[in-house]
RNA sequence: GCCAGUUUAGCUCAGGGGUAGAGCAACGGUUUUGUAAACCGUCGGUCGUCGGUUCGAAUCCGACAACUGGCUCCA
């Protein structure tokens, strides 16, 4: 049995397996069981692979009964009376010619000897290594073809649940078998999988996409605004404001400049970059601008006219060849004729070095442009919405003469792109279909680049620190040279250099990186970034990506020291990813307890009563904080002070300001902070100094 | 796109072949209040959409859509 992960082709060596914890081993041991129990039910069962993984274990099954959970209690029947067995894990091991032969009686993955052989074992015995030793693992009367390790006994499983079913295609590519993958949790005893289930509780109570609905941060509206396509409520926006304005005073004084672009172009942009047909799938499918009724009548007209003219031209050549010319001359304007077009004819005739007069050649050769002229005057023109801000970008540097006294050039732009995610892939914010990007290109020479490239790690450096967060990862991604040509542009050189550059960049500034070799983009090497929410949930955030292909497939050039044009290299970075991922990221990351600066609702001041002077002075509260851009409201009502603290609370508003006729008489406020609970009367005065204080330098 | 599950009021959820329920929110009124909910009332739903079975469907069946968890790709 193999544990391999999809993402990861190469093997587990047979070291690395036996440094499996305790608890994966339980886990593991339990994916047996489990197909142990599915094999009892259903004996012509195909097991692929059964590993544990992050959370408990999966089997993954080919079986023409559906598996669905009703089914689970059945099976997890099954599981216990084999854990209750409690039959030792025997291992036992085999030559490849045994172990070929079992798979082929169907033993394996198997209760007893099958008419059909155990054909995904059959493949993986194939790809075990010459020089790796072969094991079986027993219990009861199931074995599996299984490298181990495993706990002593089924019964040493002390607590199990099966979890979900999915579909996963054998090894995780798509052209093979597609298979039921079982997901159970198994763990030492049942204490520890009621916690496990408790926590999961909790992981959904914080999850960005309730918080997000209960604070009123955003709404997706799949109706009439389409899936994938999230509308930004007033408090949302006002998080995604504060995003902007930090990457644009950070990028300002990090000298970059800032750009507009349109959401579309034309197909002509793509088809240069390189995108199309490369991204096609992840674009939205284009906009054919139709000609309006006229001008496509006109169209028509010119196409007619155009043709009978050509058609007049050949009529006379036909009259005045003869013989095999004339035969040939015919057939294809037959041919022509069905296809809707004329230029063959005179290719032809040219190729073919065929006899006709010159002068009714040249005739038709001029009538047949002016046919072509009038057909492009009936095409339709494609646009296609931005997948991307890069090519947009290109264009600006390629509207003026640039010169090496230019560059770096930095190009920012908070983007809105879109892409045509596929429907089973959006998940709330963290994949969307449009996104705004914190995206900028850096158009800079070799010799800049290591600084350039320094700079923006030291941007993303800056922004961790700013939100606190600590656990991250960059994933430096480099090109297989078995691979260039095919998968990478074909610059042995340029990858070399900028991989190199890129390296001792992280390797000097003491980044906590991670290579990944062969997952580079086709134009470069790059690194994403990779960060965990609170509730564990992986994030992509940002990316940061090396172009040594589209600038010179956008005929990108400036002019050098020595009067020669050079193409540029280009940076593509987005720090903040995108304002989608990026606030899903942080609504779990601070639970929606945003720290002051990033709150959507900065400051409530709330009266003890509604009377009239009491109401005034907080009301001059409010509107002195608004005037400092303050995101400051009032609740001036009836209610008791504990319920307008207590919807305070629950809005997770970060600083209250409670206001009774004490607090008016002594020129105070009472400060309470979500989560911090009442921290007592304080000079109205020091209180705002130190909110507007607390916004300025993002406080924590 | 594929596999499975889900879809009931603005939100969180209960119910279930005989025609729809709670809490919160909203709205109206009473209450004049000191740090996590004062009280009363009102409004609100073709039970995701379309079709089928049935005397009768929100309930059973089917198709579709959206959402959720995975697979694939990726910011």
């Amino acid at each position: 049995m193999e544990a391999d992960k999809n993402k990861q082709p190469e093997r587990k060596s047979l070291d690395d397996r036996a440094k499996m914890t305790e608890l994966e081993r339980v886990r593991h041991s339990c994916a047996h069981v489990l197909a142990t129990a599915i094999l009892r039910i259903w004996p012509d069962a195909q097991f692929a692979a059964g590993p544990p993984v992050e959370n408990g274990f999966y089997y993954d099954v080919e079986l023409s009964h559906r598996i669905s959970p009703e089914d689970f209690p059945k099976i997890e029947e099954e599981m216990k009376k084999e854990i209750k067995a409690n039959h030792p894990f025997e291992k036992i091991m085999v030559n490849r010619e045994q172990a070929w032969e079992d798979a082929t009686k169907g033993r394996l993955a198997a209760l007893a000897e099958r008419k059909v052989p155990s054909k995904f074992k059959l493949d993986i015995v194939q790809n075990i290594p010459k020089d790796e030793p072969i094991s079986y693992y027993k219990n009861g009367d199931f074995i599996d073809l299984c490298a181990g390790p495993h706990v002593m006994r089924t019964g040493n499983i002390g607590a199990f649940k099966l979890t979900h079913v999915a579909s996963a295609y054998y090894k995780g590519d798509e052209r093979n078998p597609q298979l039921q993958r079982i997901y159970g949790t198994a763990f030492k005893n049942k204490t520890q999988l009621d916690e496990y289930f408790k926590m999961l509780e909790e992981t959904k109570r914080r999850d960005h996409r309730r918080i997000g609905v209960e604070l009123g941060l955003f709404v997706l509206d799949p109706e009439y605004v389409g899936p994938g396509l999230p509308l930004w409520l007033p408090k949302g926006a006002a998080i995604a404001e504060e995003l902007e304005k930090l990457a644009k005073e950070t990028e300002f004084a990090a000298g970059y400049v800032r750009v507009k672009t349109p959401h579309i172009a034309k197909e002509k942009m793509y088809q240069t970059s390189g995108h199309l047909p490369y991204y096609q799938e992840s674009m939205f499918p284009p906009m054919e601008l139709s000609l309006d009724p006229a001008s496509k009548a006109e169209a028509e007209r010119n196409l007619n006219k155009a043709e009978q003219e050509f058609d007049e031209v050949m009529g006379r050549m036909k009259r005045a060849v003869s013989g095999e010319t004339l035969t040939k001359i015919t057939q294809v304007l037959h041919l022509n004729v069905r296809q809707g077009s004329k230029p063959h004819v005179l290719k032809t005739v040219q190729e073919t070095k065929l006899d006709v007069p010159p002068e009714l050649y040249a005739e038709a050769l001029a009538k047949q442009r002016t046919f072509d002229e009038a057909k492009r005057g009936l095409e339709v023109e494609k646009y296609y919405l931005k997948a991307m801000n890069c090519p947009h970008h290109h264009r600006i540097f390629a509207a003026q003469p640039r010169s090496y006294r230019d560059l770096p050039l930095r190009l920012a732009e908070y983007g809105c792109c879109y892409r045509y995610e596929q429907s089973g892939e959006l998940i709330g914010l963290l994949r969307v279909r449009s996104l705004n990007m914190n995206d900028a290109h850096i158009y800079c020479t070799p010799d800049q680049f290591a600084a350039e490239f320094n700079a923006v790690n030291e941007m993303y450096l800056k922004y961790f620190k700013i939100f606190g967060i600590e656990k991250y990862v960059m994933r430096f991604s480099t090109h297989d040279p078995a691979k260039l040509g095919q998968k990478f542009v074909n610059e042995p050189e340029l990858w070399k250099q900028t991989e190199d550059m890129v390296r001792q960049v992280l390797v000097d500034s003491k980044i906590n990186y991670l290579e990944v070799p062969n997952e580079a983009a086709f134009y470069g090497p790059k690194i994403d970034v990779q960060v965990w929410s609170v509730i564990g949930r992986e994030f992509t955030l940002a990316t940061n990506q090396v172009d040594f292909s589209q600038p010179r497939n956008c005929g990108l050039t400036y002019r050098d020291r020595d009067n020669t044009d050079k193409t540029p290299l280009c940076i593509h970075r987005a720090p903040l990813g995108t304002h989608e991922r990026f606030i899903g990221f942080l609504i779990e990351h601070y639970a929606g307890n945003f720290p002051l600066w990033l709150a959507p609702e900065q400051v409530r001041v709330l009266t003890i009563g509604d009377e009239e002077p009491l109401v005034d002075y907080a009301k001059a509260i409010v509107q002195e904080l608004r005037a400092h851009m303050v995101r400051a409201e009032g609740d001036f009502g009836t209610d008791k002070i504990n319920g307008k603290i207590q919807r305070a609370e629950e809005a997770k508003v970060h600083t209250m300001l409670v206001i009774g006729p004490r607090d008016m008489q002594a020129a105070n406020v009472s400060v309470r902070v979500h989560g911090k609970g009442n921290l007592g009367a304080k000079a109205k005065a020091e209180v705002i100094a130190d909110i507007l204080h607390a916004i300025k330098e993002r406080r924590a």
